[in-house]
DNA sequence: ATACAATGTGAACAGTGTTCGCGTTTTCAA
DNA sequence: TTGAAAACGCGAACACTGTTCACATTGTAT
């Protein structure tokens, strides 16, 4: 954001912009939307765009980020204390069960990340993957709680991998019918749940 | 391809277009190299360019298509008939080192693939994963051969899952140094060996 | 009412991918 | 060898883009 809005009017402005783009990135396409259209549909100068976004790129990034918070606030909301003495396998399950849940929740953010794919160039990305990384940061916590034997290394190690196989997976179960979906995420859960089990043990469930 | 060199200049000419966008793609990035840049670089006009190009893109996709090319062949090398009686671990200890090995051999094909990902419209795609869905089908067919019992539809979500998750998690790793390459590799042959296990069972080996 | 800061504007700028009319070179039958 | 027809090569010109900036308008506080 090039200057925080003061006044109340121009908050209103910001939040017309954002909802603007949103429909125009998932109608036409994020290349397709000229700054032009988005400041016209939101009956606002392009003048007035580039005073509150720096460039193009951001308005896309801000949708994003938007999405990302919600996505990583229920991330976390799995992990209370009672979490760790969850059976491993209904931990993979309602985890995964979780950015599953997210996509049927938020469908508008399918077609915002995958303009976002397109589009950032890979070295630019520093916010989003800040929210990766706080997943895999967490995750790795989460399985040293529950196996305190394993290295805080190895940890991150698995929580990485895991942490980029559903992303990949599931995201490819969004280009599919409900059906193939649904067979997806078993597939997604039972890859990682036999993975996991090569390094939890499951001592503490039935 | 616009229209097919016919002449022995023109083929020289095609061939000096494609290896100094290459060049330029990986030094400075797809954006950044321009159609002129790439036109004067390669000492030919832009109109030339697009004699042989329907436009930029189409560049990129033919680099892109000659590593993928290479790549899909070494994959289909190691499905030979007698491979079907490798254990499983060193099955899939040789699959994924033939796409970790490509890499190792093709450090230019990171940035091509990088600008691909980058670049192309997801729709759009066409002959580019026309090569994922060569794999995924030619592993669907190896399981089958493997294990009869499992019905061909489900081979073919298997090797799906497989194929993107190895293609997701090798990509991940070019990021990195050499030590965590190799960790990541390792923690990704173990992820898909195990997931594997639960289908295939291991009777034809010691 | 006045001064000043915040905000809004859109023509103008610098750059892009792409086209197309026209000059040049190669081909090949007469 | 000759002469047209086809293939090839050229780069100024076109249409469009993201972005800026000098100026007009609005809001705020003295």
């Amino acid at each position: 954001m090039r200057r925080k809005p003061q006044q109340a009017r121009s908050q209103a402005r910001v939040e017309q912009i954002l909802d603007v783009a949103e429909k125009l990135f998932q109608d036409i396409g994020y290349e397709a939307a000229t700054t032009r259209a988005i400041a016209a549909h939101a009956e606002v100068s392009v003048g007035s765009l580039y005073q509150f976004f720096p460039d193009k790129e951001a308005i896309l990034k801000a949708l994003a980020v938007r999405y990302m918070q919600t996505q990583y606030q229920r991330f976390l909301d799995l992990h209370t204390a009672q979490s760790i003495t969850l059976p491993l396998s209904s931990y993979v399950d309602r985890m995964i069960d979780v950015f599953d849940q997210f996509y049927t929740d938020y469908p508008g953010s399918r077609a915002i990340f995958e303009q976002l794919l397109d589009t950032i160039t890979w070295s630019a990305i520093e916010k989003i993957d800040d929210f990766d990384y706080q997943v895999v940061t967490e995750l790795a916590r989460f399985f040293h709680s529950r196996q305190s034997s394993l290295p805080i290394a190895k940890c991150e190690h698995i929580a990485l991998v895991i942490t980029k196989t559903i992303t990949e997976l599931l995201w490819l179960s969004l280009s599919r019918d409900q059906e193939f979906r649904q067979e997806l995420v078993a597939e997604t859960k039972l890859m990682i749940l036999s993975y996991l089990k090569q390094y939890l043990d499951e001592e503490n469930n039935g």
